[in-house]
DNA sequence: CAATCATATAAGCAATTGCTTATATATTTT
DNA sequence: AAAATATATAAGCAATTGCTTATATGATTG
């Protein structure tokens, strides 16, 4: 696949805040199955599913199946596109780049 | 505006490649007026100047009139939504960070 | 196997999107 | 002021999106 197109559809998925939410709830829990996530979210039950399809689609989430549940988590190189096109643009946010670097400096 | 409608504003806007190609066109030449932009895009004026109103709107460019032109420039901060955002996954990507951390320091 | 639980898919629908053509608004030039 | 140039807005339309309800598939339990 294009990288361009890669990268469109990173940014298609993350750009709707319900998926989004899903997206941030499977990186906060660490690990989370399916059912979980449409415990305590707004939409149905199939709209998580489809939210999550498109995660997986984009490379975003992977999962794990434990008998009849699906264990969700982040894919780490899902959002490899997004960093590399941002680094094209290093030079417009170098600032906001160090403090990033400053943090990530004192979390090691 | 809340943090999150401006990301999502963020994420929206540059999810369409057209308007990504813009904007990477703006980037690319530091500044360039509408025309300019019309000139070799596949798009009719109206939809380039519809692509810039959107750009404008989600914080990503600044426009600078002079005489009947407008010219347009990357708008440094526009991208600091997702730059923050993209920061709460840093343990993620860690190493590919590391990578944009060295070309940093070269560029220094 | 039958019932149950977990997840996915199908179909339909209102809302949004990105484009077009046509027209309006600024700004400059003659 | 009239004509030309640069950009924006309006209106309309096909395509896409995200949701719903209803149903199907997969996997486990009794």
């Amino acid at each position: 696949m294009p990288a361009a197109t890669q990268l469109t559809d990173v940014l298609k998925t993350l750009a709707d805040p319900t998926r989004r939410a899903v997206f941030e709830r499977i990186a906060r829990e660490g690990e989370i199955a399916a059912t979980g996530l449409v415990q305590g979210s707004k939409v149905s039950q199939p709209a998580v599913s489809q939210h999550l399809r498109a995660l997986r689609d984009a490379g975003l989430v992977a999962e794990r199946r434990e008998g009849r549940h699906i264990h969700y988590r982040i894919a780490p190189k899902g959002l490899g596109p997004l960093i590399d096109w941002l680094g094209h643009y290093e030079t417009f946010w170098a600032e906001r780049f160090a403090n990033l670097e400053r943090l990530l400096k004192e979390s090691e």
